[in-house]
DNA sequence: TTGAAAGCGCTAACAA
DNA sequence: TTGTTAGCGCTTTCAA
């Protein structure tokens, strides 16, 4: 509150303790409230930790209470997409505990994991939060037994590790739900990326999500006892693979009523060809997007209806798994959050 | 390397010295690899060390060095669309030296930023990374004078503090130049957001930004003797606006062959209205855009050409700069970092 | 209610 | 070359 004045370097227990005329055992008693110091003694130790902006050292302290109030997080996620949100999240529900996150980018190596792991070890983080960038399961990390490990995003492919995922199943479900709910009935599917080989990068994203996306979409078209309209075709998450998706399917006459996109990327791909080919959204064909990115969905022309993967609620969920850890309450397997319908004029119902 | 298995819990240096048979210093010395230790004994020592996977606790450390190998790091950037890169960019380069990276996100609220410093104060970071979120300049932070600050984006408004920030002017200028450079002439800006009020908020962006890029824009047009074709407007930095714009330049029948828009956003915007409109670019009006988003600028049709703002590029110098001073050689004022063209098939020479 | 002393895990003088 | 000792800043018995 009151306007400190930082003074040259820091002060330390031992000089409150001479300047308030205590002993270094009551002074920390004092400032730590705890019982057994007089109330007068109390407060004039914290009017000279005042004075001297007296900030404790943290080191000191955990060097005897064995913990540091500090999370590790190891990400591989360059772009920030995933990791961003998710740090969001946690540090919302660390931030009651005080909790401080100590940051490290293995850039998908698993060497530099490694190292960042030795040098978070080595900070005795209380815990781990490993943020992957695809849902692909990733190798299970070897951590000592006592520091507790949470993935987020990315699960770990070990079942016994505890993982808090998106659920893209449910996801490409409630795509074709909405859409069928809007009364359209001759849905086609434009997909991401399908590379089966290891190849795919940043822009070309995981095959994992594509495949459960689909066959959640599938599933929802064979509830209501309908097929896709048109092939199933994959290639990218990119909007050039949405514009090209497109035209292939209205120039091979396939009729359709609506558009389930695999990301909003594609989506705005897809829109500007129907755009072009005068077709109106959503009268004439809806359209929707998974993932609710904020630069493409809410300001597309029309505005474009998304699946959000809720990622800052991984975040959330996932922190409060690792504090669940920390406190001797470790969670096992992988919980899958559920994801939302965010809907705009893309997908108004008839 | 070795494939350690990580046991039940952490050893002691004690411990290793015992497993090896030798004192506590004549351990420390040998895994330090410091001088007066004999072969023999330093390899016992390290293989003690080995199979016990000790890891040298880093608090005991630095209460004894009085400084941490970490870095503090406050954001008010919600959205990770500066910050990421930035952090990125300054884990490159603090890596060489083993810093780790403390992460706070004081989301804008200056008593949270505060209590952010004092936890990231108590944690003795050996110096603090400021990132924010708009161009406009931010107050000084009052910290103590040992530890030393960094302000990366938003600069502080104190010129006797160390900012890195982005040069927006010359970013302008670019852009101007750049489409001189394709042998347009008629130029039509179209701005983002100009509120004068604080009552910008993420969408809206800094009008800060909105001014400088217009400066330079201007500059480099009257260093041509040129002036901008039509009204210079501003509203927002989104793609509504860029339509919007667009159809008013188009409706009053503005003479223009080409477009500044002042972000991606806009000038997507500004694409499609000039597509539905069946006007070719770049042949008949070139399109630039400011930020280079890789969601938005390389994939559009045509892929647009764009002044990147190096925001990594500010991380690397940001933390070259904090560890400069840390080292005793403090940097002050502001430092801009050069913006770069990154050109596509929207501003073709004619 | 207060204070003296031990010790968290480690490094760095200094002594042997 | 090796070991002994003091102490980094703090908390915590335990005794006064």
């Amino acid at each position: 509150m009151a306007a400190v004045t930082h003074g040259a370097k820091k002060a330390t227990l031992a000089e409150v303790a001479a300047q308030a005329g205590v002993s270094l055992a009551t002074a920390s008693k004092a400032l730590n409230n705890q019982p057994h110091v007089s109330d007068a003694t109390r407060k004039r130790v914290h009017e000279a930790a005042e004075q001297l902006s007296y900030i404790p050292n943290a080191q000191a302290r955990s060097l005897i209470s064995g913990h540091t109030n500090s999370i590790g997080v190891i990400t591989s996620d360059l772009t920030g997409r995933f990791c961003t949100p998710i740090l969001l999240g946690a540090e919302d529900e660390l931030g009651v505990t005080s909790n401080t996150v100590l940051l490290c980018n293995a850039r998908g190596d698993a060497l530099l994991e490694r190292n960042h792991l030795s040098f978070l070890l080595s900070r005795n983080v209380d815990g781990l939060l490993i943020v992957g960038d695809e849902t692909t399961p990733r190798p299970h990390l070897d951590t000592p037994d006592h520091v507790p490990v949470v993935y987020a995003y990315a699960p770990s492919a070990d079942p016994n590790d505890c993982s808090i995922a998106c659920d893209n199943v449910e996801a490409g479900a409630m795509a074709v739900n909405h859409l069928i709910s809007c009364g359209k009935r001759k849905i086609a599917i434009i997909g991401g990326s399908d590379t089966t080989a290891g190849a795919h990068n940043l822009r070309l994203g995981s095959p994992k999500a594509s495949q459960d996306r689909l066959q959640g979409a599938m599933r929802a078209l064979h509830e209501a006892n309908l097929e896709p309209a048109g092939p199933v075709r994959f290639s990218q998450w990119s909007e050039s693979w949405g514009r090209a998706a497109t035209r292939l399917l209205l120039d091979q006459n396939v009729d359709f009523d609506a558009v389930v996109c695999q990301s909003d990327e594609i989506a705005r791909g897809c829109m500007s060809v129907l755009h072009d080919r005068g077709i109106d959204i959503p009268g004439q064909v809806a359209v929707i997007g998974h993932d609710n990115r904020s630069l493409l969905a809410p300001d597309a022309d029309p505005p474009l209806t998304s699946i959000d993967n809720c990622t800052e609620e991984i975040g959330h969920v996932a922190a409060r798994a690792l504090l669940d850890a920390i406190n001797g309450k470790p969670h096992h397997g992988t919980e899958y959050v559920s994801c939302r319908l965010v809907q705009r004029d893309s997908t108004l119902p008839n």
